[in-house]
DNA sequence: ATGACTGATACCTTTCAAGTATCAAAAAAT
DNA sequence: ATTTTTTGATACTTGAAAGGTATCAGTCAT
């Protein structure tokens, strides 16, 4: 309403009361400023939108027309107003959001559909990236809040650990080692490896080789595929077995056998990681939400 | 653009341009126009919408979403404007279109049809009712356009006649009569008439009673209906015989058959009737497109 | 006829929006 | 490091336009 120009909020009242001086009243403005702002509204538009005799004011059709338009006209400008506060308090606007492949496969759709509960009237805008290539989104601002695989590090970055999922080793159905109830490391090292390009997967894979590593071999990679898919059907074709995070989708093969791996608490932690220095107000709600409501694993911060 | 607040405006055009000076330019204003403008703005709604360091402006999270809702408050203002414009020029708005149950069934939709392709955006509200009251609705001016069966009389009402239709006789499948290819009006003197309700159907029943008045005999009727369909039924259960104008709608009946009705050159007229005082310009741009694309039968004026 | 009511008009007052000049800070150029 | 340029903010002045008062001129009811 504050925002409307005058001479619409006095045609609205006019043509609402059929009676200028009535209309004056509930405007706290003098009859004379209706009439002048009347007129000068139609010489503007060059079309007649009340027809006043002396006793009597009653529309004519383009003005029905028009007050009906300068309806929509005040709701859409109170709207803007009431939008733009809230966006202030980050509860409208648009969030940018970041995902990988382990984080929408796993707690990513529940947390989302949970802040949407919450807050209808933000907008989220699902970008699918890379932990490393969101890391670095974040801290150019170009991400307001990332899903990705730890570990993290970055000055001016916050974090908590929304997923930590313990490691499976991945064999081919007829692999010896597929008889045994679970499968340490140790018994991995004369095996050769299927696993992820280093490029996109950067993250997960050297904490898979630095698992190796701890239990005292350097892992011999055979292959590396671009994907989740390209990795199991690898493995399927006997190509040879890999280390996967455990998550229900895993379970659903039947040329692969998974194992819980031994001999070691090492886990794929899924990290919601978002700037200190955001300007978004949103994304302290949607952490705040994202925190206070799903049972969060550990509380860190950098 | 005219009628929406300077605020808003300038607001629209800093927050395109980031830039004061320029945005100065672009509006014809001087710069510090718009840094007291944005200010002001921002007091109002109690948000910082732009952020401004001393040599880059960008917008605030509340800023985008502010701007996004300006456009659509413009577009509202803008379309407000353009309708008007159009209402008084009778391109827009609203036109209520009264009806009988003949022009309904008759040539009634390909009018509206031909009339929404050239001006969609009149909206017609549809109202049935009968010839008499339409008469009426239309000088009170509380109907904008009538569809009616003639014949009409009234000062300051004008009409032309949309459709004559030849009148049939409809007689059970075996009376007597249904052997002759057409049926004069001499023949059903000895005839029980069914007819439709006299209250609704005012003006088709006069006209009937005339015609066999003017055949030098006065109708018997047994049975009074209050529609179309009644009427066919009674008629189909040899309750009566009727007269009713020719449409396509009757002939697919099995239990009743019609004739031509001989001997007379009568018809039922299905007129347009409009007010020549009307106020609403749609009235007039309706009659010319109905009148000027479809092939009318008559043009008269009172 | 008369008085009450209502919108338009003329005229005056005030407000506030726009312009000018200038400042202060930051980036770019030297 | 210093100077120049760029750019938004501020202080002050001016003027147009918005608002108020008084009054007029029809219209309607009594």
């Amino acid at each position: 309403m504050r925002h409307l120009q005058p001479h619409i909020r006095y045609f609205i009242a006019v043509a609402e009361e059929l009676h200028f001086r009535r209309a004056g009243e509930r405007l706290h403005v003098a009859q004379p400023v209706l009439s002048r702002a009347i007129r000068q509204l139609e010489e503007q538009l060059e079309v007649v939108l009340l027809q006043r005799s002396r006793r009597h004011v009653s529309l004519t059709a383009a003005g029905r027309v028009f007050l009906e338009e300068c309806y929509l006209a005040r709701e859409a400008m109170e709207r803007a107003e009431q939008r733009a506060i809230k966006a202030d308090k980050g509860e409208a606007g648009r969030l940018i959001v970041g995902y990988t492949d382990f984080a929408i496969n796993g707690v990513l759709p529940s947390l989302l559909a949970t802040f949407h509960r919450h807050l209808a009237e933000v907008s989220i805008d699902l970008v699918r990236c890379d932990s490393h290539e969101q890391l670095e989104a974040i801290e150019g601002g170009r991400l307001d809040v990332g899903f990705l695989t730890g570990p993290v590090s970055g000055a001016g970055l916050k974090q908590v650990t929304v997923h930590e999922a313990p490691y499976m080793v991945v064999l081919p159905s007829h692999h010896p080692l597929a008889e045994l109830k679970s499968v340490s490391l140790k018994a991995l090292s004369q095996e050769v490896f299927v696993l992820g390009n280093v490029h996109t997967w950067r993250h997960f894979v050297s904490q898979i080789k630095a698992l190796c590593f701890e239990a005292g071999f350097i892992p011999r990679v055979v292959k590396e595929a671009p994907n989740s898919d390209s990795i199991f059907g690898l493995v399927a074709a006997q190509m040879g077995v890999t280390i996967y995070p455990d998550c229900d989708l895993n379970h659903n093969r039947r040329d692969i056998v998974l194992r819980p791996l031994a001999g070691t608490k090492a886990k794929l932690m899924t990290e919601m990681v978002w700037s200190s220095s955001s300007t978004n107000p949103v994304v302290a709600r949607f952490v705040d939400i994202i925190t206070q409501t799903e049972p969060v694993v550990e509380h860190r911060q950098n």
